[in-house]
DNA sequence: CGGTATCCCCCGCGATACTG
DNA sequence: CAGTATCGCGGGGGATACCG
């Protein structure tokens, strides 16, 4: 009784194997699970950043998804105060480490990188977080992002502790601008090509101030798997964005 | 045209994101593919091996997954003369036990053992390929299972080589008969109870001449996450398989 | 902000039958 | 043996609206 508990007492269809790996899989099978596993392992601790970075993703089967991992004692929700929440893993779920560091070195050694692999939106994301906030101006930065598969829509990069977030509104003075391709960020992040070659090759131009500009490059950190695989230096699209003129 | 591949050059639904651990997960989230990695891994190279090593999954399926391997690269498949094939890692295939074996570790490490893992067709297939065979008599071993989940119709194991098979007729002169249940099959192979013990507890008995049992108990060996957690040594079912006789 | 509640579509996959 | 071909359903999950 009480509210009583409709669904989500539902279990992924089990192979039947005690087998432990087959047993994992289960687990990590079921969709979106590896991604919030691997931004919980990066830090992501409330609902709003995990619904961020993976775009795509609904609120229900967010919540959904979990409050299975509590149920599975891989994550722990705290009620701070009335109705905010944090998420944190447990011991049981930052050894899950192991199996997506894993994931990610076979995956950037063996897997090509794919057109459909590169939604703007987690691509931006993915560039916030990889930027070492303290090594910014104590003020943050903000900059506004014009990438060829949106040429009309910028998107601006607010780059501010405690969280770096993404919005698509003018949030204030803009200290950079960045034009370039979700492949060319893709690509800079996994250290497939350098800054250097894709402003060279006119993908990809930072204007503003030199010196902030250098401040965010020296910020900007690798993608953890950056350098596993030797990645093509070559781009697989044809059209440059430096074609276009903002 | 001539016979149009009408499917099957679908993609499981991609995350769009570049994230090497979200490319791999696409890959291994697909039903079943984990489980066949992992006995293609363990050595299956037949059509029929992989069937049986994976009690449930339709014809029709396997013969998918495995095209979809193939052209990932994953695995090569080779026609020997007409009709006859036999699957193969290539580098890239064999490269994915980095992963599974951190699957199993994590799984056997925090992972209960749950009723619905028990299914005997696959416990008793784990049992075959855990015996080394050229640890046995040159002419094999034929054991009847009798499992307390099936009272009534025993299962055949006949340990020879190149390859060990279960049948559910009777195949020949029996050396042993083995009476007992799924989960203490699969614990025993967990390494979470010795044959001692389950002895001891009347959960399983092991019939047949004593130096052909001895030859058995040492070619079978642990499973290769057996050990990693500490599983419980007590058992969770209550009725004991020994208070039945055949 | 941090979720629920509902609806409904789609397709993955299990079952079954057929083939060379 | 080693697959193909076809059908039908179940439910996972995306979309949307609502709530405290």
């Amino acid at each position: 009784m009480t509210t009583a508990r409709v669904a989500d007492t539902r279990r992924v269809k089990s192979y039947g194997q005690y087998c432990p790996i087959a047993r994992t899989s289960e687990l990590l099978s079921e969709r979106w699970t590896p991604i919030l596993i691997r931004n919980l392992l990066a830090g992501c601790g409330t609902f709003s950043e995990l619904l961020a970075g993976a775009p795509g993703i609904s609120r229900a089967l967010l919540a959904q998804r979990l409050a299975l991992l509590e149920r599975s004692g891989i994550v722990t929700a705290t009620r701070v105060g009335r109705r905010v929440r944090a998420y944190e893993l447990t011991e049981k779920g930052r050894e899950l480490k192991a199996i997506t560091d894993s994931m990610g070195n076979w995956g950037a050694r063996w897997l090509e990188l794919d057109a459909d692999d590169l939604d703007p939106r987690y691509v931006l994301w993915a560039t916030s977080r990889l930027v070492a906030l303290d090594a910014l101006p104590a003020a943050g930065l903000i900059i506004r992002f014009e990438l060829a598969e949106h040429p009309t829509t910028p998107v601006w990069m607010v780059l501010r502790q405690p969280v770096p977030e993404i919005c698509s509104t003018y949030p204030g003075n803009e200290d950079l601008v960045v034009e370039t391709d979700a492949e060319t960020l893709a690509r800079w992040h996994l250290r497939h090509i350098t800054y250097e070659d894709a402003a060279a090759a006119g993908r990809m131009t930072i204007e503003g101030i030199d010196r902030v500009r250098q401040r965010f490059l020296d910020a900007l950190r690798p993608s953890p798997f950056a350098g596993v695989g030797a990645g093509p230096t070559r781009f697989s699209a044809t059209s440059s964005p430096s074609t276009r003129r903002s």
